[in-house]
DNA sequence: TTGTATGCGTTATCAA
DNA sequence: TTGATAACGCATACAA
């Protein structure tokens, strides 16, 4: 048996309670009982056990985190993000991967919350139903959604209008004239990104043409590859493309581009969207658009904590990151 | 106030301790009552609250993972193994970085530990004070080990020695004849693979030469451009560099190469570590040593989940993880 | 088959 | 300043 509360009381030769209120700084303890409580702490080396505590708290000192999967960057740097925040707080990271099941989703965050299993929940880039947020919010259990925008909680993003407009903006400013774009078929990240890339266009004047746009589903190499080998096919004076469906995607672009002996970035330049680390590496090293996804996490984690402590209201806000553009060879 | 077994009780006309029975499915409550109770735990939506289970129960039904930094390829890798071993379990991840403070890690586990916050550990890479591991033993705590061996606990592991070998053998079988390697200067990993790499030369009548050993701290791409640069001085004739620092450091050795007008493979072919996703979309393809991670990652939630079973026993024992290579062009 | 009583480890409310 | 007691939500041994 580990040594309890109890244990400690009758070593002393006091309460468990008097034990508990030494523990929690109470400042109505003599000096002495303190002192001599401490030592038998440190003696016995008795650490309080957080089940019993959080029971007669209501308090479990998690913070849920719910991704899809936690093995892509973005939920990864994010966790880092928040982890780098969680230092000096007395709260621990609780990971909830739905594994791309939609329909775990709400079953998962329904769980979370009626077995009480945290004290907030941050939600990367998924949706949550309105009913259930409501009953969060009746509970006064706090959420913080990254990426996605649902209403009545608060979220934290990336400018993606923003970040693809940048893109857009700097082929225009070296001279392109034929701009492609690759962009995932759905969602609200795809949404944005495409809204950014035709203001862009129509600021400067130039036609947005649907032939221009390559879909794809899954952000893969074989995604590139197979969007340049589609684009060029019905464009072949396209002199620039806009991976707004990531790195990965953009790499596979610039590799075909070299099976086909299209010169980067002579005959064509390529930007992507991420800047992961290896878009550095590459030959030509990748123009990308950056995003501090960690630095938005430890957001995430802050406005969390503010709104367990009750200085930042629950409701609808928008905190919004700034995409940066990152330069390299491949523009 | 949410709702608890209390209430399903009273609406039921039964005790707690009557709902507690059908909650956990035992076999002598009558089908009506249990028809009457589950039908009331619809109703009012209840769902256990698994922290005052697990007072009871002396269980947290958390695992506890444990590593330096989560934003690595390895320890992202484990987890996504893990978690995919997760499902239809009835456990959680908790995730514990020591953010490579060495000193944080035995205050950490012993927390855990303490505060009794998981039911059995994977400590990722990380070693382990043996007196902690004795008090974790006494209690019943299970921990896996990936990577390290400690002496009273299960380990899971690549062969890195095989791994090693395998890649210097590549070389000696493509008839090259002055193999250098680039290697971290510290840990058992490095050791294994410096083993590796010796055994290989000896079987094949090479002889060893210190001159063609690079070490490296950071594993970084500029480690690999500065290791190249050392080695070529001391070596004009070095014709093969086997990069057991890893993917990353062997993209900077085959850049500076490019630089230096060193052709790969010709004037020098090169072996990485690791098959990061990159390396098959450098030119030329890196040749590198595959490990499954996530594979290995699965295998230590298994290990650890007979452990807390009781079907695997809390005892030294080492299952190893066969890698394999990956050839490309650069060598 | 169900109810009663008790305990898990801690904190909080009161009284002393 | 400290002690006695109850409570958090649940599970279990035992009695009925």
């Amino acid at each position: 048996m580990r040594v309890t509360i109890k244990d400690i009381a009758k070593k002393v030769g006091v309460t468990p309670a008097t034990v508990s209120m030494v523990i929690n700084n109470s400042p109505k303890i003599s000096q002495r009982t303190r002192e001599l409580v401490l030592a038998a702490i440190k003696d016995m080396n008795y650490h309080p056990n957080y089940i019993g505590r959080s029971l007669v708290k209501g308090k479990t000192n998690n913070i849920a985190v719910v991704a899809s999967f936690f093995a892509s960057l973005f939920a990864l740097e994010s966790v880092r993000g928040i982890e780098s925040n969680l230092r000096n707080t007395q709260y621990n990271l609780i990971l909830y991967s739905t594994r791309g099941i939609e329909e775990n989703e709400n079953d998962m965050l329904r769980r979370i919350f009626y077995e009480r299993r945290a004290d907030g929940l941050i939600i990367i880039s998924l949706k949550m139903q309105k009913e259930l947020l409501e009953e969060f919010k009746k509970e006064g259990i706090p959420i913080v959604f990254v990426e996605e925008i649902v209403e009545g909680a608060p979220t934290v993003k990336f400018k993606n209008i923003k970040g693809a407009y940048m893109a857009t903006e700097q082929f225009i400013k070296t001279n392109r004239k034929k701009i492609g774009l690759i962009i995932g078929e759905s969602g609200q990240n795809a949404e944005e990104r495409m809204k950014g890339y035709r203001e862009a266009l129509e600021d400067y004047g130039y036609p947005y043409d649907e032939g221009l746009v390559a879909r794809v589903a899954n952000y893969t190499f074989e995604d590139g590859e197979k969007s340049l080998k589609q684009l060029v096919k019905k464009n072949p004076k396209m002199d620039a493309v806009f991976c707004a469906a990531g790195d990965v995607t953009a790499i596979g672009v610039m590799d075909e581009a070299k099976d086909e002996g299209i010169k980067i970035p002579d005959d064509l330049a390529v930007i992507g969207y991420d800047d992961i680390y290896i878009s550095n590496l590459t030959n030509p090293g990748l123009t990308t658009i950056r995003q501090p996804i960690a630095q938005m996490g430890s957001q995430a984690f802050d406005v969390l904590i503010g709104m367990i402590n009750g200085t930042i209201p629950y409701e609808s806000k928008i905190v919004s990151f700034e995409p940066e553009i990152i330069i390299r060879e491949s523009v």
